[in-house]
RNA sequence: CGGGGAGUGGCGCAGCCCGGUAGCGCAUUCGCUUUGGGAGCGAAGGGUCGCAGGUUCAAAUCCUGUCUCCCCGACCA
């Protein structure tokens, strides 16, 4: 069968929004700008977050669980932070209703005395509770996690990658030095590149925000980008160095080993299920979802094919058989027993559920101690022996996981330019899009000149070493090439 | 929040202009035949047409308001 292609002209958000419905990861929710994280999504999301967790683990974190609600004066403690989020806030001002004829109505006399903010993010309720944790520099480090929902009155939502409500994941470091919260800031950001990479398989540029993108109250921001199949970037994790903004804001000190008190040293670092939506744009096809065999909640599923009740007997012993062998290997199979569906209709539903690979067994492949292997990714057929299934099948999974990495990495390769003029840039970006390496005179009015001109904005700053030259638009000195694209 | 489009059985849509009490495809249920790439035939069930108000003898259809979704902008993980 010939590869698919992905779809990748105008309607690409409709191709978007069908593998979400197809491969039933979530589906709108009749609340403004919510969404309904279907048991497949949700499967998904754990298996990221349970990957997570264990590098959060490996690097010193630990959970923790910090309120939902924050009073409103914590927000305004940190100017620049309230500025940032203020546009964006859902308001508890009531604590009740009535009940009124036909319905119920807000108690008027409920009214809060201060108003409490649904977190949008939980820095401000954090550190007023770091305040109480720090005294000492035997308190420090703090190296803590929360995973959370927080709500973010976006003007425009879009399943997955901006919801008014999302799952994320959120660090909180307090620190007695600066070059050790700076040492975990990049230590994160090398934690996001190396999910993003070796388990996601969706290759990631990590770089530094310019200041206009920076996250509200840091000193630095983070970030790995990645680019989707249609040539659109998208911001898919952060990590922030916050310098001492929020232990200023929140009088969070401690007592030095010389003796004298000083201010705490903070970062914060966070993914979301955005990286979902990304997972979605970075492998699928026009058969629905692929995943990535190291998340997939099924790596393997067994189709049975029998036509009486002899065939479907043999071939459900073999297939039990092979299950058990597969487990036993560690490899999360299932069998598709159900008799309400026929094995052509199996096979579509499980290729849009993106499940790397299937088996399909029949009284064939019982006669003749075989079994076909079907990868979801390229969707190459194989007759392939039983003997050594399970071997076979791990490496198979460890091939497609690489794969896919390499493929991604291609199309981001092909959709990547570096450009010297301002035309060029303007051309390859109407007729191209992707990255563009350009360079850039540092001056954030430049950065929106270029943002009104073309939508196009600086994605990072990239790390690692480049050569100088001219600003593509004013021309004057530039230190390195910046990372451009339009973005989600 | 500005511009455009749309809300009608579970899903996708027609009907609306020109008011007369709702229809098609898929899905569902039952029966028989099928089963190595999304089955076929026959029968059945399911909707006060997003919500609220108005006009009218009569509203899915006309009017007003409101909520939600999609696309394009401004804002954003």
């Amino acid at each position: 069968m010939a590869q698919k292609i992905t779809k990748r002209s105008e309607d690409y958000s409709q191709w978007y929004l069908d593998v979400v419905k197809e491969a039933q990861l979530a589906e709108h929710s009749p609340v403004r700008g919510s969404m309904v994280i279907k048991p497949t999504g949700m499967a998904l999301w754990e298996n990221m977050r349970n990957a997570l967790d264990e590098m959060f683990k490996e690097t010193g974190h630990e959970n923790a669980y910090f309120p939902l609600f924050i009073p409103k004066s914590f927000l305004s403690k940190e100017a620049q932070h309230v500025e940032g989020f203020a546009k964006e806030c859902a308001v508890v001002t009531h604590s009740r209703l009535k009940s009124v004829e036909g319905g119920v109505e807000v108690d008027p006399d409920s009214r809060l005395e201060e108003e409490l903010i649904v977190r949008p993010t939980s820095e401000t309720i954090i550190w007023d509770t770091y305040r109480n944790w720090i005294q000492s520099y035997r308190d420090l480090p703090i190296l803590v996690n929360q995973w959370a929902n927080v709500v973010r009155w976006e003007m425009r939502t879009r399943l997955f990658l901006r919801t008014m409500e999302f799952l994320w994941q959120e660090g909180h470091t307090a620190h007695a030095t600066r070059e050790e919260a700076v040492d975990e800031t990049l230590q994160m950001l090398e934690v996001y590149r190396s999910f993003a990479e070796d388990y996601m398989a969706m290759p990631v540029i990590t770089g530094v925000k310019t200041a206009s993108e920076r996250f509200a109250g840091a000193e630095d921001t983070y970030c790995i980008e990645a680019l989707m199949q249609d040539g659109k970037a998208l911001q898919a994790g952060t990590s922030h160095f916050l310098g001492q903004n929020f232990a200023k804001a929140f009088d969070v000190t401690f007592q030095d080993k010389d003796g004298e008190h000083k201010l705490v040293w903070a970062t914060s670092w966070g993914v979301s299920t955005r990286l979902i939506g990304g997972l979605i744009m970075t492998h699928s096809d026009d058969s629905g979802l692929v995943i990535p065999p190291k998340l997939a909640p099924k790596q393997v599923v067994i189709v049975p094919i029998y036509r009486s009740d002899e065939e479907q007997e043999a071939v459900f012993e073999y297939g039990h058989t092979l299950l058990a062998e597969l487990k036993a290997k560690g490899i999360r199979a299932h069998m598709d027993t159900r008799d309400t569906y026929k094995p052509g209709f199996k096979f579509a539903e499980h290729e849009a559920r993106g499940i790397p690979l299937r088996i399909a067994i029949g009284p064939r492949d019982v006669q003749n101690n075989k079994v076909e292997l079907a990868r979801r990714d390229t969707f190459e057929k194989n007759i392939t022996d039983r003997e050594g299934i399970a071997d076979t099948i791990s490496e198979l999974l460890e091939t497609i996981q690489k794969d896919l990495f390499q493929r991604a990495l291609h199309r981001r390769d092909e959709l990547t330019t570096e450009v010297e003029s301002y035309d060029e840039f303007k051309q390859v970006l109407e007729e191209k899009g992707g990255f563009i390496y350009a360079h850039w005179d540092g001056t954030p009015e430049t950065e929106e000149r270029i943002k009104n001109e073309t939508k196009a904005t600086i994605r990072c700053i990239p790390m690692g070493e480049s050569t100088p030259g001219k600003c593509m638009v004013t021309g004057n000195d530039s230190k390195k090439k910046v990372l451009f694209a339009r973005a989600y």
